[in-house]
DNA sequence: ATATATGTTCGATTGTCTTCGAAATATCAA
DNA sequence: TTGATATTTCGAAGACAATCGAACATATAT
């Protein structure tokens, strides 16, 4: 394990260490099996206001966090209209089932 | 993922958050592949005092981590004459790789 | 007994994180 | 252009975490 990416690694688990972003975290994560049907949509994404509904947070709560996430590289995200869609990045997920693979 | 385990999760990936946990961490890692050779013991442990050595933190804060490692099930631990050995649990490691498979 | 080695606990300090509400921004629709 | 909807940014409050040094505990050796 490289040195000069613990930091980079610490971070992500930092984002996952918030249960609040945990949640959001496995929901988006739940989006992206191919054949899981829930409040994402056809691509396997879900919006920002979705999110939030089941956390008991406010919006600007909801939104630091989906940053923080987004910041380490756990999710991306992108505009539709007025909404802005999130997902899994696949990539990352791989690495960090790596991580624990020794 | 159960609801009720979020919390436990969000815990591990805390004390893993830490990049000196994670360091420990990784080196106690690094001990239990079979055949690995370092600074630990032929059964695959380290003491505390030698994980404190290239990380830069004083043996108080150094404790304070491994207990921290140890609250959240992580590592394991016992006392070896003056020393206390450590090593990482295989079971949780296993269901983290686990947790990021779906 | 006393000294040495290895760790832990405690209390204080400093810094970081979480959360909120209010105000700002962006998009769409009439 | 005005209004509605969706989300972000900002600033503040309180909670929480990381680190340290000093004091304590435990084990071994003399």
């Amino acid at each position: 394990m490289s040195n000069i990416r613990t930091k980079e690694i610490a971070d992500i688990f930092k984002a996952l260490s918030n249960e609040n972003r945990l949640k959001i975290f496995i929901r988006l994560a739940s989006c992206c099996t191919p054949g899981t049907v829930g409040f994402c949509d056809a691509d396997a994404t879900a919006y920002v206001g979705q999110l939030g509904e089941e956390l008991n947070v406010v919006k600007s709560t909801l939104s630091h966090h989906i940053k923080e996430l987004k910041r380490v590289g756990l999710i991306r995200t992108e505009r539709r209209g007025q909404k802005i869609a999130c997902w899994v990045d696949p990539h990352i997920v791989e690495s960090l089932k790596r991580f624990f693979e020794f």
